[in-house]
Formats: C-alpha cells, sequence, structure tokens
DNA sequence: TTGTAATATAAGAATTGTCGAATATTCCAA
DNA sequence: TTGGAATATTCGACAATTCTTATATTACAA
C-alpha cells in the first residue's frame, strides 16, 4: 500500500503548516542566510527560530552549513518554492473565500479572548 | 505585511497535513465521490472520516453535494491535484532520505511503546 | 407517522505542537 | 585559558489535533 507515501507527504505539509515556517521558507528563496539572519528578519525570538528551524531540519526541508560561529540555512528542493508558488496561485484564485475563512478564524480567536484583537495593529482588508 | 497570506499557507497546508485526508483527496481525484464511499474505501471509522471531511470542508478544499440520503463530496480545485503532484515527484527524488524518516519516525514510536510495532502487517522496504 | 440508512456533531481522553525562559554547546578572539 | 557571540536544546505550560464512543440530524420508504 501506499500508506508510507501517504505518511511521508502527510509529514512534509505538517513541516509546511506554520507561518513561521513559511515565512523561513520563503526567506531563503533567494539563497542561503544564516540562522541569525533569519531570527533578525523574523523578528522572533531566538529559540523560537531555532525550533522551527530544527523542525524544518527533520523533514529535511532544509540543509544547514556551519561556518565558524554562525550556522546557514537552505532549502534542499526548489520543487518547495513550487509547493509555494502554487499556493499563492491557488490564494489569489480564491481570495475571496481565503478572506472569509480568514475572518472566521479570527471571530473564533475573539470569542476566546475577548477584548484582545490577535493583530490589532491592520485589519485583514488592508493587510492584503 | 503579507502575514495573512502565510496564515492562509499554513492553514491550507495543514489540512493537508494528514494521511487520512490525503488519501481523502487522492480518492477523489477521479470525481466525486459519496461520503459513505470514501468511508468504505478507506476503511476506517465512519465518525472519523466525517471529521477529516470537516476539516477539508472548513477549509474550502471539498465541496458538498447532497443528494437525497448522501452527500457527495469533491475537490474545489484542481490545482489541490498538483500540489500533490508535486509532492509524489519530491518523493520520487528523495526517497532515500525519505525511508530514512519513516524509519527515525517507527524507531521513535517502538521507543515509546516497546513490543508492539506500529504496522505488524509489513516492513517499510515491502510497503513502498 | 415511524423506522432505518447516511451523515454529522459532541464529549472526553490521549497525543502532539507551540511558545518563552532558562540552560547548554560551539567557536573564536583576546 | 577565558569570555562572549551564535545557535541549539530542554522544560513546563498551554493550545490544538486526533481518535473513539455516543448521540443528533436528515431524508426517505414502508
Amino acid at each position: 500500500m501506499q500508506t508510507a507515501l501517504r505518511r511521508f507527504k502527510a509529514d512534509i505539509f505538517q513541516a509546511l503548516a506554520h507561518p513561521t515556517r513559511i515565512a523561513i521558507i520563503e526567506l531563503l528563496s533567494g539563497g542561503e542566510l544564516s540562522a541569525g539572519e533569519l531570527i533578525g528578519r523574523l523578528g522572533m525570538e531566538q529559540a523560537n527560530v531555532s525550533q522551527h528551524l530544527a523542525v524544518l531540519r527533520s523533514k529535511q526541508l532544509v540543509a544547514n552549513r556551519k561556518s565558524g560561529n554562525q550556522v546557514f540555512y537552505s532549502v534542499r528542493d526548489p520543487i518547495i518554492f513550487e509547493v509555494l508558488a502554487l499556493m499563492r496561485t491557488y490564494f489569489q484564485k480564491h481570495i475571496q473565500e481565503a478572506m472569509e475563512m480568514l475572518d472566521e478564524m479570527d471571530k473564533n480567536v475573539r470569542q476566546r479572548e475577548p477584548g484582545e484583537s490577535a493583530e490589532p495593529s491592520s485589519a485583514h482588508g488592508a493587510e492584503i
């Protein structure tokens, strides 16, 4: 059976199923970057980014090269960029329902944390 | 910023990040199928499949059409098939490390549940 | 109407994912 | 050597997923 293949695919998708990890992949589309550079551009906690990098590493999506003090990361196979490009196309095609989906998510978040919006700095309409 | 776009992409990947849901999408590649048909071919619990279908529905990956007693499902946008096709290519290219990855996963499972193998019926070498 | 088949939803337990804080490791320069 | 910069790992709290069991819902046929 192809259950192993499906487990494999699911695993790759799982690795991609986080906004930060998608951001990392996209940042690496211009070539390799050091972990510090990634942390800076993402503006997130060092440990957190390092953990996300660990996830990408464990699924072999990125390679890392040690150079002195630093560790440089790169995407192993450009096919991953193609996957993201397809997703971009998909998004553009379905932008309307995508917005509704995001709003729905926001609504749920607000129900759980009343009085606090998830991203106070901008509304979705402006963001996209 | 494109944080909304990344949240959207992550959400789609999340929806695809389960072997059963991948199987559902693949089963639907030949055209629409009823929920019952899917349950039969997957050989899984009715409730479980229904929940996975709910996930795919909530992310708008599938459409459903009610006809009498039954509900027929179909994939909304064939672009999703392209994504899976890319993954298949990726897998074929990286089959060696994929195997190692799967074995690694198995090893971890065995550490947690000693004396019980995850899939007693077959080893990975034979499965793929 | 009532019963039954097809499907969905809810509730709860177990597992897994995520994050921040703290700590460890590694490499180099002084 | 020692100190500091860059990165990784560990731990504990919390949130999200997944599964099973039980229960709802819906549409029809008898």
